[in-house]
DNA sequence: CCACCTCCATTACGACTGTAATGTAACAGA
DNA sequence: TCTGTTACATTACAGTCGTAATGGAGGTGG
C-alpha cells in the first residue's frame, strides 16, 4: 500500500533526512538513492517533489534556517529574563548539543563552502546572519552595553568559531559565560 | 620531452592546485583529473605520488596548515611592535584579502565537514587552533589584558567567523579594530 | 652494456552519479 | 463512470568517479 502524503510533509521529512546524513556522514553531501534511503522513499518521490537535486539542497538549507530561526525567537521572546540570560540562551541554543542542533550546524557549515560560488545559498547565509544579529544586538542594547551592534558582530562571529570547536573539539571546548563576561561590561 | 621533477616540489605544486580550485571551484572537493588537469599533469603523475585521493588531500590540508602557520609566525616576530599591531597583523594575516589567503581559506572551511567523521583531518583543526591561541595569548599576556586564554580563546573564534564573513559578504563586512578595541580592555 | 628503479602517461574497468522516461495506483471533479 | 491530475515506483542511460594495470622513458649503480 502506498502512502498518501501532504507534499510539504514530505518535503519537510526529506530535508531532515538531509540534516541527519549531513551530521552522521562524511562532510560531503550525500547522494540522490542515499536521501531517498534515509527518509523512506525512492529517488522518483524526491524527482517528483524537487525538480533537480540543487533545488532540494537548496529547500533543505531554508528548512533546517526556518526552523533553527524559528527557535531562536522562541528563545529571545522567553519573558522576565536578564539580558545576559537571553543571550546565554541565544548562544546555546546555536551549539551543536543534541541531534537536532547538531544536524543543524552540520548544514551550515556543509552548505558554507557551496555557498562561495552559489548566490543562492549565499542568500540564506546572508539572511540567518541579519536575524541573528538583530537579536542579539536587542539584547546588547537592552544591557545598557556601549556600541551594541558592534558587541552583536563579535559575539556573532564568535558563535561561528564556538560551533565548529564544539562540532570538532567537542561540548568542552567551549565556555559561553566566559565570552559573555568579557563582552557585556554594563 | 617529459620533465623531472624534485617529489617534494611536484607534491606542494598540486597542493596549491588543489587550493585553487577550492577557492574558485564550488565548495566540493575536485576530481582527481581536474586536480591533474589544474596542476598540468596526469592522474597517473597523482597516484604515483600520493597513493590514494584521501591522501593527497590530507597531503593538501597539511601543506596549507604549514603554509599558514609559518606566515602567522613570522607576524608574530615582527619585532618592535605593540601587542595590538601585533594581534591585528595575526588577525589579518587569517582573512582571506588575497589569492593565497583565499585559497587557505576556502581549503581550511572545506576540510572541515570533512574533519567530524575523519579523525585526521580533525587533528590538523586541533593543531593549527591551538598554534594560534598560542600566538595570540602571547599578545594578551604582554598587553597585560586579564586572563589573556580567555581572550585568546574568544579572539580565535571570532576570527573564525570573520573568516566566513568575509569570504561569503566581502572584506567590508568585517572590523579588525573594533574586535581588538573590545577585547583589548588593557 | 645491463639490469634496476623512479617518474610519469595511457588505458581500462567497475562502481556510482543525477536525471530522463515510462508506467501505475489513488483520489477529485464532472 | 469517465477523466484528469497528483503522487509515487521502476527502469534505463549517459556521464563521471577513483583507481588498478600496463608500458615506456630516463637516470644510476654495477
Amino acid at each position: 500500500m502506498r502512502e498518501r502524503w501532504i507534499p510539504d510533509a514530505r518535503r519537510n521529512a526529506v530535508a531532515d533526512a538531509v540534516g541527519r546524513l549531513l551530521m552522521r556522514g562524511h562532510g560531503t553531501f550525500p547522494g540522490m538513492r542515499e536521501i531517498a534511503a534515509e527518509a523512506g522513499v525512492t529517488t522518483g518521490t524526491l524527482q517528483h517533489h524537487f525538480g533537480t537535486k540543487d533545488d532540494l539542497l537548496l529547500f533543505a538549507l531554508e528548512h533546517h534556517c526556518r526552523r533553527c530561526a524559528d527557535r531562536l525567537r522562541a528563545r529571545s521572546e522567553e519573558g522576565a529574563r536578564s539580558p545576559r540570560q537571553t543571550l546565554s540562551a541565544i548562544v546555546t541554543e546555536l551549539l551543536p548539543l543534541d541531534e537536532e542542533r547538531a544536524a543543524e550546524t552540520s548544514v551550515a557549515k556543509a552548505f558554507v563552502s557551496r555557498a562561495t560560488t552559489d548566490p543562492g545559498f549565499a542568500a540564506h547565509y546572508r539572511a540567518q546572519r541579519k536575524i541573528l544579529l538583530d537579536l542579539l544586538g536587542e539584547q546588547f542594547e537592552r544591557a545598557n552595553t556601549p556600541d551594541p551592534l558592534a558587541a552583536a558582530a563579535i559575539l556573532a562571529q564568535a558563535v561561528e568559531g564556538m560551533r565548529t570547536d564544539c562540532l570538532l573539539l567537542g561540548p568542552d571546548a567551549v565556555e559561553v559565560d566566559a565570552v559573555l563576561d568579557r563582552l557585556l561590561v554594563a
